[in-house]
DNA sequence: TTTCTGGGCCTACAT
DNA sequence: GGCCCAGAAA
């Protein structure tokens, strides 16, 4: 075997820098990777892998590699696959995806039915709605994303409702709904994306016989982007490598940005205590960014405590400063973002898919999606308002899943009543508690709803016709494609009538349809029908907004920080630097999360190959209200011999405030006077500032307390508060 | 009991 | 800007 492209793996063994070549070629033992932003990761890993399969003769399905997104597994399967043959039989894919994997196999070692559900969030909270029914719970006393989120970490941490630690008399509420919840869960025939980990590793852990296989099967594990793993998956990896101890991971603690999700860099640092006789690579030469690029990263990140230290480098000389601009609001700060684009575009040949737009959440995508849209720049957006967050989709998603698992209680109450049907909120509660009291499938409990005392007697119709249709939908699984089966779906309860309501917005939501059935295509393939609706479900559950991302289409890409880890761009605009954006204010009052937010600047700057933009507004539209914002802290990391003067409209980024002149003459968030202005000043307007001379007003903005101005001195655009700042008209 | 409408509340990051 | 709930009408 591996014939075929052993030239090519010899071609691409000769380009290694020696510690590269070093992380390819230890085959032995254990091997830790740190391996920094842009230093040549991809092509290390598919080198050792291919060099295992082509080297060391190891089977390709003997292999285990565990990336972080189904993208990126995907590339990885295609890149080696290009060097040796047989990788489309390596095991690739993330820890929930292998989870599942194994767990379609075993799980009913531990008495979980094979076709289980898989809940995601919105499923969970729905979950957890009914739990606090059933046990009457306020809402508002224990709101159910807070509860989720102790049962999620409890989770991580391979905690379950007896061995949970129970310390207050809150605790024990959170212990009791958690208990309760794994019930809906059960009887739903379900488990949500964090019970995938937490059963996988109960099953490692209770068969010996599952171990044993499994282990023998993952002879050779490879983990990517360790330093994201959480407990359960930290317990998973090591269960499966104990005993052949061929375990490779890779990592950057620096790049560490989801301990929301319960990762903990603890877990790449203490790598080498856990496999003393490991051995440790660094790759710290940079393929990607110029120098200023990496040194404005470095100021970020070398504030960061008990961090391994290394630096970034590159051979390549020159490069662009990096350029930091103030705005005045969001929509300028995209206005200023399409002009320079634009301007790139005639000046430098720069191509709209060369560019990201960087934001720290999703909701600040808006102003781009309207400037851009106004201004004809093609754009794609990664995530946010997602396809598959749509009402309809989720419907229809719903209806697919209680044909094929008619325990499922969270889909079932979702469509009981898509159309109405007259089946409200008090006839789904007596059919789900019914269920749930008779451990039976809820489509079958709709059968003799009429004898259940609480259904109401004129639901009993509808229910019967209702179940009387998913019934035959179920019939006909076995027989038709997905894509035809999400027809029958639509025809048989006439969601059609029910979406399309002669407004543009209905035709939107038949068009989400029909890209839905679209989608299903692709497992036409499967000549096993019902096979292919349980993988279309599965995937469709552990699915990555960037998985669907495409290099090489056209547009500017918009995504969050956390998203565009493992991607570059030629130009990166970093938007919104702001304290309470990034870093977020969540973080700002609870300072043991400012070194995450640290890291995903850090992730952010060195997404960069040579222009990197940094944006901040002077008052952003949020949440519904508009504020004044105060620069990013991390900006007055970076010194300014690496910072670029802003061009055209944008103000250079104002020293803090500790600064006794600013506070004097820059914006305060309590104006001296408290009446409401009146406009002193208008654009064009000749102006004179004791300090920076003579200006000309571009803009005036009134707002609740203050008269705001954007001012072009000969120094540089300045924003300053008209009622504050000693201004003269000339 | 279901359906419809308006007001109040909350708001990251995401497999 | 989206979700939940209260209150009124059918």
């Amino acid at each position: 075997m591996a014939t075929v492209g052993s030239t090519a793996l010899d071609e691409l063994l000769a380009t290694l820098n020696p510690p590269q070549r070093e992380a390819v070629e230890h085959l032995d033992g254990p091997l830790l990777i740190f391996a920094g932003a842009g230093s040549g990761k991809t092509r290390v890993l598919t080198a050792r892998v291919a060099n295992l399969i082509a080297q060391r003769k190891v089977w390709p399905d003997r292999l285990l590699a565990v990336t972080f997104t189904n993208k990126a597994a995907r590339e990885m399967r295609e890149r080696v696959g290009r060097l040796v043959e047989g990788a489309d039989r390596m095991w690739v894919g993330t820890f929930h995806a292998m989870a599942v994997r194994m767990l379609r196999r075993d799980a009913e070692l531990l008495g979980i039915p094979r076709s289980f559900t898989i809940f995601d969030e919105d499923d969970s909270r729905s979950a957890m709605n009914r739990v606090l029914k059933d046990l009457a719970l306020d809402p508002k006393r224990f709101p159910p994303r807070r509860l989720l989120e102790h049962i999620s970490r409890a989770k991580n941490e391979l905690l379950d409702p007896e061995t949970m630690p129970v310390e207050s008399r809150s605790d024990e509420l959170v212990r009791r709904a958690f208990a309760r919840y794994q019930e809906v869960l059960r009887t739903s025939g379900a488990l949500d994306f964090d019970d995938l980990l937490l059963q996988a590793v109960r099953l490692l852990q209770s068969s010996p016989e599952a171990l044993e296989r499994w282990r023998d099967r993952f002879r050779y594990v490879l983990v990517d982007e360790y330093q994201d793993t959480n407990h359960a998956q930290y317990v998973f990896v090591n269960l499966l490598a104990a005993e052949h101890r061929q375990l490779a991971v890779v990592g950057d603690d620096d790049q560490s940005i989801y301990s929301f999700r319960g990762a903990d860099v603890r877990n790449i640092l203490s790598f080498e205590k856990d496999y003393p006789d490991a051995k440790v690579v660094r790759l710290e030469q940079n393929y990607r960014s110029t120098q200023p690029i990496l040194d404005a990263a470095y100021r970020v990140i070398v504030r960061n405590p008990e961090r391994a230290e290394k630096r970034l480098w590159t051979p390549r000389a020159g490069g662009e400063r990096v350029v930091a601009a103030q705005l005045y609001d969001e929509v300028e700060e995209a206005e200023y973002v399409a002009d320079e684009i634009e301007r790139l575009r005639r000046q430098e040949g720069l191509g709209y898919r060369d560019v990201a737009v960087l934001y720290r959440i999703n909701a600040q995508s808006r102003a781009f999606e309207d400037v851009f849209g106004r201004r004809r720049i093609p754009y794609r957006l990664v995530g946010g308002i997602r396809f598959w967050e749509r009402a309809e989709v989720k419907d229809v998603l719903a209806y697919l899943r209680l044909i094929q698992n008619p325990a499922d209680l969270v889909s079932f109450a979702r469509i009981a009543n898509v159309p109405r049907r007259k089946i409200g909120s008090v006839t789904v509660e007596a059919v789900v508690t019914a269920a749930q009291a008779r451990s039976q499938d809820v489509v079958q409990v709709l059968g003799d709803a009429g004898a259940i005392e609480a259904v109401p007697r004129a639901a009993a119709r509808p229910l019967e016709v209702l179940r009387r249709q998913l019934e035959s939908l179920r019939a006909m699984v076995g027989a038709l494609t997905v894509a035809d089966l999400i027809g029958q779906v639509i025809e048989v309860m006439g969601l059609e009538h029910h979406y399309r309501d002669g407004s543009p917005q209905g035709d939107a939501r038949m068009e989400n349809l029909d890209e839905l059935r679209g989608l299903a295509r692709e497992y036409d393939f499967l000549q096993d029908r019902a096979q292919a609706l349980e993988q279309f479900l599965t995937e469709i559950a552990l699915r990555s907004d960037v998985d669907s991302y495409q290099e090489d289409d056209e547009g500017v890409t918009l995504i969050t920080l956390h998203m565009v880890k493992g991607l570059e761009f030629p130009v990166v605009f970093m938007v919104g630097m702001e304290d309470g954006l990034l870093p977020h204010s969540r973080a700002i009052s609870d300072p043991d999360q400012m070194p995450e937010e640290r890291r995903l600047c850090y992730v952010g700057i060195t997404r960069a190959q040579n222009r990197l933009y940094l944006t901040c507004a002077f008052r952003r539209h949020l949440y519904g209200e508009s504020r004044p914002c105060q620069p990013s802290r991390f900006l007055q990391d970076i010194p300014k011999s690496l910072l670029a003067r802003p061009t055209r409209g944008a103000a250079p980024i104002p020293p803090p405030r500790q600064s006794r002149r600013e506070q004097l003459f820059e914006y305060q968030t309590r104006p001296a006077s408290v009446a409401p202005p009146v406009a002193r000043f208008h654009a064009g307007q000749q102006v004179e500032h004791p300090i920076f001379g003579r200006g000309v007003v571009v803009k005036s903005t009134l707002t609740r307390g203050d008269e705001e101005l954007v001012v072009r001195f000969d120094s540089g655009v300045k924003i300053l508060s008209g009622t504050v700042a000693p201004l003269t008209v000339r």
